[in-house]
DNA sequence: CCTGGCACTCTGCGCGTGCGAGTGCCAGAC
DNA sequence: GTCTGGCACTCGCACGCGCAGAGTGCCAGG
């Protein structure tokens, strides 16, 4: 178990280095933190720091930095969540009172966590899966061909074409599309399956081939994982990442433009409350000096999906928890309302 | 004027830079490009060239590199626009095939690009004013609440709130519909206005207001400019860039990120054909040291919206303009048969 | 008008050096 | 036992130097 003191130095050894961006020495860190010992002492904390593996020299008599564990222990038990400032959630609330619809929704909150947190935000449009159906909506755009819209209550559209197996006459069409809405209307996706199970016997034999197509498109629709689409954006702040460009910097891009690789992150994320992934915790290899900083958001008590910022994991972690989890919170507001 | 051979030698030096990112001395070019003359007549043309603007040095006694002038005369009457190789052509239309929506269309076509020519792609959506109604829906989603659904000819969906000045009944919205649809779809969107002028004189008094509010809030949608959504790709090919970061790959993500000015640059561009943005002929100046090639495309005949790349002034002209083009027409084929 | 030759000018690179920051260890003080 | 001051040591880095190589401009002759 490491002495309270020791947990102090790494502290200060974190902050200094976030703050610097240089390795730490132990007479820099005497200087800047009234520590109440000297640089040996220091000295001999460090060494068993470095021993343990929460700190490392990039070449010896060269400072210390933090490593991944010691980034780790920092945000478990030595700093909090820095609360935003009253001035800072005002002026949150009103960037995203503006929003006009979903996508604009989406589109401000990831400008905000971009400039708010200066780094590189990503927000994952509510999830399907987990709303509630506001309406369906059947179109006749031909005798044998329908169009289903799936409105959520979210706001969000989806729409499929169906190729009926047989033509499908608008009386049948306006029984379907009332009965189903009897039926979805304000349910959740997952129990919709169920509700839905015996509608096609209520409708005429030459009817069913179709009200079933229609039906399995709906389930296609719900379930369709690749429709968690998200949005991310202060891809310019990567420039400030570090002195080694290209190689940092393009593994990282790489890895942003793989929606999945971004979705299965957020998704790992099981915390209810704000989840920090440190390095190589991070499965993906091309972010493995990043850290992703995440959080779950909705419009009711529940999280319809997740929003974060991916940074080096030389960042200020405490003010970067506080953003996220006060911009998942208005942005949770921001859709109830709507 | 400049003769003949002075051509020849811009030209060897724009491929050559182009190639090797190295600024071309005389004595290379001789070598790898039998232009029938020797090095010091290769000079006093270079000499010339320079003296027009075509070509410059970084410093004194090194090799030239292409102005961006001299790129535009490279691209003007020099160089032809390189076609694609039947294999490549496959290769686009079989990865284009697959999609099955309109996000995916685009999608993919941003991932093509990007690939193909190794640089920042950007495909502008469908643009809603150039494309026609395909079907306006009308939802009540409450007595004074009504969506407003409207689905174009590529597939695109944009939906509304409308909040009614006075409640509206079934019957009424049945019959706004009805009339709505048969003037409008199939119209195209700039015609829509005087089409729908007179509607609420059908109308009762009653429900005239209502008939008024959701008609304007149809108008806006097919005006309003924000819509005009885009989406980049490949960013992670800017890394690629030179050799000096920081200062060169940060303006231009920044510019990315700003959909406006990527909206401005494409529209910007009047010509049919493709169309080539050199350098400083960019308004904005953060794409100073980027070309930006781009062309329209569209679902029949007429173009309905652009695509490009944004890359190094120093690219590759003739291919990148293939690709453009091929990928447009594919595009194009694709929009029109779904 | 083209060519070969020549003198000149830079940049980039490898090398040695000195400086400074930082370390580890040890003996002594509290 | 724990902390402290002192000391020798180790590197990395910035600096200055010189050299080679590539490229140029110019000139006189074919």
């Amino acid at each position: 178990m490491l002495s309270e003191r020791r947990l102090q130095v790494l502290r200060a050894i974190v902050q200094d280095y976030v703050g610097t961006e240089e390795p730490v020495g132990s007479k820099a860190l005497t200087e800047r933190h009234s520590l109440g010992v000297s640089p040996a002492t220091v000295r001999n904390d460090m060494a068993a720091l470095e021993e343990e593996g929460y700190i490392a020299q990039p070449h010896t008599s060269a400072g210390r930095i933090p490593t991944d564990k010691g980034y780790r222990l920092f945000v478990d038990k030595l700093a909090g969540v820095k609360p935003m400032s009253p001035p800072e959630r005002r002026a949150i609330q009103n960037f995203l009172e503006g929003a006009v619809d979903l996508d604009d929704v989406v589109a401000r909150t990831v400008r905000l966590l971009a400039q708010l947190t200066r780094q590189v935000a990503v927000v994952q449009y509510p999830s399907l899966t987990r709303s509630t159906v506001r309406h369906v909506e059947l179109l006749a755009l031909a005798p044998a061909r329908v169009m289903l819209v799936l409105i959520t209550d979210t706001g969000r559209v989806e729409q499929r074409m169906v190729d009926c197996p047989a033509p499908f006459g608008e009386a049948s069409l306006a029984d379907l599309r009332a009965r189903l809405n009897s039926r979805v209307a304000g349910r959740r996706f997952t129990d919709v399956p169920t509700l839905v199970e015996d509608l096609p016997e209520a409708f005429e034999a030459d009817d069913r081939g179709t009200v079933s197509t229609v039906l399995s498109t709906l389930l296609e629709t719900l379930v369709e994982e690749n429709e968690e689409r998200l949005m991310i954006g202060g891809t310019a702040n990567l420039t400030r990442f570090g002195h080694d460009f290209p190689l940092t910097i393009r593994p990282v891009l790489e890895a942003l433009e793989e929606q999945v690789v971004l979705l299965k992150l957020l998704g790992e994320a099981k915390d209810p409350g704000v989840t920090v992934r440190i390095g190589h915790e991070n499965a993906h290899e091309g972010l493995n000096s990043t850290s992703v900083v995440s959080v779950g958001y909705g419009s009711g008590g529940e999280a319809v999906a997740k929003l974060g910022v991916v940074g080096p994991t030389r960042m200020d972690y405490p003010g970067t928890m506080g953003a996220v989890r006060a911009v998942a919170r208005y942005v949770g507001q921001i859709l109830a309302e709507s």
